[in-house]
RNA sequence: GCCGCCUUAGCUCAGUUGGUUAGAGCGCCUGAUUGUGGAUCAGGAGGUCCCUGGUUCGAGACCAGGAGGUGGUACCA
């Protein structure tokens, strides 16, 4: 006889860098969008949900040239075997993306300036890392076609409300805001810009800009490393540097510094740092602009601050930046204080529309990380308790399964979540450690002796356990938790028991 | 991508200079208790020692390559 053929069971197991969510994981995130959106919404923004999927040419960036475009982007051929193959498509990476694709195709009939929030997973192809994985959430919210500042002050105060609204207190968490045009000036003046061929030292501006990114990883002197000849990490890993001379880092390195105790005073340092660049002079104009419309509108620099060392990595932003971060401490599972970095961030991009009309859309927005702000609630511990499970109506005597479910409905028509064990209730000991398992804060019990009587035993599972840290066998055997009622009395004794604990 | 560390039961890990049948704690299952969660006691199930090759009389251990994980770093629209 021929052994069958053991064929491999196949693993079950999460793909790497993806999650599944469970219970509160999925009601919490959801509980926190909703609050996202009211403010976004308060805001006058309009709700706008685009597909998930985008074609690699409107997504941008990563065109087809080589086989695959799959760098950093989950993407794919249609009819990639037949004679004439089809478009690339891709999982969107981000919001903004789409939002551009969106006021290209739809620019006559949108409101300009038009506002929109979307709210979604987004997928990258990357290394996942903690904290970081291939498909998480954003929640964003733009303005395109406003060229005004006011339409960048206007976000980072709705950032803050949004913050505050998702039971972020304030205090614990800043806003931080800076120019790009800024930034440029004092690069001009630092000789890595030159305004008249913009595509010059382009790669050193790139390694100043992720440089900078990285101050609070590395501290004056890492950065100052990295500005120079470049940087050797802890594992033996050397990072090539911009190759400024020192005098030109010693001007970028002013530049991080010049934050000052108010918002003028900062501003006024700056003008003085972009020397004569015509951008760097703009850039300061635009800070004051937005300083000033911050504090006439009350946000202070408890919660909005210029603060001239935020980047924002790179890519396309031309104007304003902002950036929030969480300023608790919060300990990891080993105790070690942990980092929680930027929560949120956005600025101003002028060109992205542009690519598909040609002409020049300024916009703004602002992009919240809601799974990281998420893990930073949870290990505030503001979130992630265990709520109660279910009422798990027990079942003794399986003809009598029509009297549990109508004790089932009541509890339900009373608004009380509940259920029938529905598992084999053979043995009876196992339905209580399934009630436990679901947290359940109560369990009813009636057999053969309380239905004659008309009466039901209702556990208090809560108290139970809390017994029976301490209780001898005989003493828990005695069931001090657990009362008979009358079967008509099974709301109100049930509710008192659930009210007790909250 | 680059550098370091790690990989033994469901989980956390031990395993001596390379030597018989690879262990512990926790968890899980069964029973003490067919109408009661915890604790206790008794018993039980559970292993491709990451994979491939090499050295050796003999490899979980040593060597080489690979895979996976993890930490740092780089990239990140």
């Amino acid at each position: 006889m021929a052994k069958p053929k053991k064929t491999p069971r196949p693993k079950a197991i999460t793909p790497k860098g993806f999650q599944d969510y469970f219970g509160v994981e999925v009601t919490e995130r959801k509980t926190m969008l909703d609050q996202i959106a009211e403010v976004y919404h308060l805001y006058g923004f309009e709700a706008l949900e685009t597909s998930a999927v985008e074609t690699v040419e409107a997504l941008g960036k990563f065109l087809p040239d080589v086989d695959r475009p799959n760098e950093g982007v989950f993407a794919w051929q249609e009819d990639a075997d037949l004679e004439k193959p089809g478009d690339w498509m891709a999982l969107r990476y981000d919001m903004t993306a789409p939002l551009a694709r969106v006021a290209a195709q739809y620019r006559n009939d949108l409101p300009s300036p038009y506002r929109r929030f979307a709210m979604g997973p987004v997928w990258r192809n990357e290394k996942p890392g903690p904290g970081r994985f291939r498909q998480f959430y954003q929640c964003d919210a733009d303005t395109v076609g406003a060229p005004s500042v006011a339409a960048d002050a206007e976000i980072c105060m709705m950032l803050s409300d949004t913050l505050e609204a998702v039971g972020i207190p304030r205090g614990d968490y800043i806003i931080r805001v800076n120019n790009r045009k800024v930034l440029n000036g004092v690069m001009e003046v630092a000789g890595v810009l030159d305004p008249s061929d913009p595509t010059k030292f382009e790669d050193e501006r790139g390694t100043v800009l992720r440089a900078i990114d990285k101050l609070d990883k590395f501290g004056d002197a890492g950065v100052r490393l990295l500005l120079g000849k470049g940087r050797m990490d802890d594992s033996g890993d050397f990072t090539d540097g911009a190759g400024l001379t020192d005098a030109q880092a010693d001007i970028v390195m002013g530049f991080m510094d010049a934050k000052r105790e108010t918002g003028a005073e900062t501003v006024a340092r700056l003008m003085e740092l972009v020397g004569d660049s015509q951008v760097g002079a703009e850039g300061v104009a635009e800070l004051e602009t937005i300083a000033d419309l911050m504090a006439q509108g009350g946000y202070g620099p408890d919660r909005i601050v210029i603060d001239p060392s935020v980047v924002r990595g790179l890519g396309y932003y031309t104007g304003p930046v902002y950036e929030a971060e969480l300023t608790f401490e919060v300990k990891d599972e080993k105790g070690r204080p942990r980092q929680f970095g930027s929560v949120a961030g956005g600025g101003r991009y002028d060109d992205l529309v542009k690519r598909f009309t040609g002409q020049e859309v300024p916009a703004t927005g602002v992009s919240i990380g809601v799974d990281r702000l998420l893990a930073a609630l949870r290990a505030k511990g503001r979130m992630g308790d265990q709520p109660a499970g279910p009422i798990v109506v027990t079942v003794m005597d399986k003809a009598r399964i029509g009297d549990y479910m109508e004790m089932v409905s009541e509890l339900r028509q009373a608004g009380i979540r509940a259920e029938m064990y529905l598992g084999n209730p053979k043995n009876f000991g196992n339905q209580l450690k399934y009630a436990d398992k679901r947290q359940s804060p109560v369990a009813i019990i009636q057999g053969d002796d309380e239905h004659e009587r008309g009466v039901i035993q209702i556990k208090d599972l809560i108290l139970g356990a809390k017994l029976a840290e301490n209780a001898t066998l005989e003493e828990w055997k005695e069931r001090p938790s657990q009362y008979e009622v009358p079967r008509g009395d099974i709301i109100a004794k049930v509710r008192e028991i659930i009210e007790m604990y909250s």
